[in-house]
DNA sequence: CGAAAGTGCTACATTGATGTGACAGAAGAA
DNA sequence: TTCTTCTGTCACATCAATGTAGCACTTTCG
């Protein structure tokens, strides 16, 4: 085996270590797949062998920085209470947090495959932020009878988006975009919305 | 040199291996930008050899593929008729057709700054279709007041978003549905747009 | 049919990335 | 300060992908 366990208590250099790691090669993954580890280390300004010291292989970066993403999108989800809080601000404020995650884990769901608990936890959130949006549906925010999962598809797309776009706005400002393009495009009012 | 040079008549197997390439390695770099020559060859049923006499290298046969892509959406763009059709028909024509490019070329543009010329192209496109957005809003089928290329940036996401979630479909309902979200979004009609 | 063009196959060299090992030295915790 | 933990560096083995080469064989086209 090579990378150690660590299982006592955390140096503090240790963990600043890999938090950088982590959101250094969370970025850069995001901008190209193919990045080297010793190409991550270094922009983390930390020696490769470091690396492998803590993950012992790419996948399991990759599955850490994922797992990273994911905790937050959690939090995001928690925050943002589907159940309780009013359907808009409910949305407007889920929407401004998951900005906030991507702009530190603009991770690439695609290609994730490795774990399964982390398949698990990934489509558990999808359901959950689903069946949020059925309630959107039900209390008349959302329009009913689109494609089954559509807007539940289009909302990450837009998060995801938005932080490319503009970078250089607030996660409000951001927020506001998402949100009000999500509900209402960038057509004129006025039109009805098509029931097809 | 490795490639040879193919000045004379091509002879037509070869032109179906090239095409069977090109496709085949559109479709799975899009899954995967990682995916190796031979594995494409493979795919494609041809013999890894055959990839490197028509592409020196592997840099060269994914510049082959975008300029495929980018040479599909010129046509699309060509015959939506940015500047005579009315702006409706030439937006659910452009949407539509690029769907079908999706299809084929289902290309990531993001990581391709190989060829000067053919980014020159790309940029040329999508000024394009800005102008012809900025048509759009001058006519009143859009809203004015967003983000700077908003839209612009919107749409191309929209049309991979439903190659991707719903394949199935026809192109025709999948335009409808990107032309719909693209400018009502996936709110409830009543409430007008927020004029921010 | 027969010449030309193109392909498959079996190597081979090279390169870049992955993953390991050992050890001296720096940084944090007590 | 001193013990422990963690890091950087040099070195090495491995592996997968890239790109080349020659030759026998097949396909196309005139």
């Amino acid at each position: 085996m090579s990378h150690d366990d660590y299982t006592g208590v955390v140096r503090a250099d240790a963990a600043r270590n890999v938090e950088a790691v982590l959101t250094t090669g969370a970025r850069m993954l995001a901008a190209d797949p193919g990045a080297s580890i010793a190409s991550i280390a270094a922009e983390a300004g930390v020696d490769r062998r470091t690396v492998y010291r803590r993950f012992a292989s790419r996948e399991e970066l990759e599955a850490a920085i994922f797992e990273a993403r994911l905790e937050a999108i959690g939090k995001a989800i928690e925050d943002a209470r589907f159940q309780e809080a009013p359907v808009a601000v409910a949305l407007h404020r889920y929407v401004e947090n998951v900005i906030a995650v991507n702009r530190t884990w603009p991770v690439d769901f695609s290609r994730m495959f490795a774990d399964e608990e982390i398949l698990r936890r990934r489509n558990l959130y999808y359901a959950e932020v689903g069946a949020f949006l059925q309630r959107a549906v039900d209390e008349g925010l959302l329009r009913p009878g689109l494609p089954a999962d559509w807007a539940n598809q289009l909302l990450p797309e837009l998060m995801q988006l938005v932080v490319r776009h503009m970078p250089e706005a607030s996660n409000g400002q951001m927020a506001d975009v998402v949100v009000d393009t999500f509900l209402h495009g960038v057509g004129a009012p006025g039109q009805a919305a098509a029931a097809r």
